[in-house]
DNA sequence: TCGGTAAAACTACAGTTGTAGATTTAAATT
DNA sequence: AATTTAAATCTACAACTGTAGTTTTACCGA
């Protein structure tokens, strides 16, 4: 899927919407029934909420869709990477006034964590640490 | 101050809102005219703007206040700590599903830190790695 | 081709948010 | 005590959110 990063902004996406969204990345495209099959054990939204909710995705620019039948099939238009990174990058500038570090600190200090997480995160550093420009 | 931590839940506090506390909690305590001259040059919001906000976050219970002469005089009720502990567990749930390790991943990847940022992360990795409980 | 029915569209409604004007209140000054 | 006036309160209003009921549309099968 192209990222659609350089294009435009990545619309605003609510808590709910999150949860729609998180299925469409995981399953690249999806009708509202299957989404709402995908959903069933973990939220109990009624079904025209599911479709509400898609349908704004659509209003935003979030998600695309073609007819098939009697129904539609969406899909996201931007990557989950992209949309990722652009909240993540809110909520630093928000919460942490931008500032990685304390960011860090803060969540190293307060989750749970494996130390085998701890091993893979260090690696991830030190893969940082001499990353040549990419 | 003492941390609400214990015994009530932290009130949802908004891209706004954030703004305000940020000032707060950096003060100790203020009135709606000291927030206004430490804002001024970085929002440009009307004085009934900065006024609405701040009792909106007294009405939520995220600040207090005491009379003083003709004013009032504003004081968090919840440490920036737990805010923003708060505030980060919740995003990582929505955006990553609650792992910790693909988020952190993107923050480390995605953002520009310096070689002692990382040098300082990995201490405190470590320092979390041989952490006995505390 | 007509009817049933599933899917979509339309409508709803209260709470939150961003932003601020208008009105009231009460402290300070004369 | 009366007046000034700064501060607070009240009102406003559109957009966004969470959540869903009601109505319309248009395939698909009989």
């Amino acid at each position: 899927m192209p990222d659609a990063a350089s294009s435009s902004q990545s619309p605003a996406i609510s808590d709910s919407e999150w949860l729609i969204m998180s299925e469409f990345w995981r399953l690249g495209e999806a009708t509202v029934k299957t989404i709402l099959g995908e959903l069933e054990d973990k939220q109990s939204w009624q079904p025209t909420t599911v479709q509400t909710l898609i349908n704004r995705l659509v209003h935003k620019g979030a998600l695309g869709r073609r007819k098939e039948g009697r129904e539609f099939v969406y899909a996201p238009l931007f990557s989950q990477d992209y949309c990722t990174h652009a909240a993540s990058r809110s909520f630093m500038d928000r919460v942490f006034g931008g500032r990685l570090a304390p960011l860090l600190a803060t969540f190293i200090e307060c989750q749970d964590c494996s130390p085998e997480d701890i091993a893979e995160l260090k690696k991830l550093l030190e893969d940082k640490a001499h990353a040549p420009r990419e």
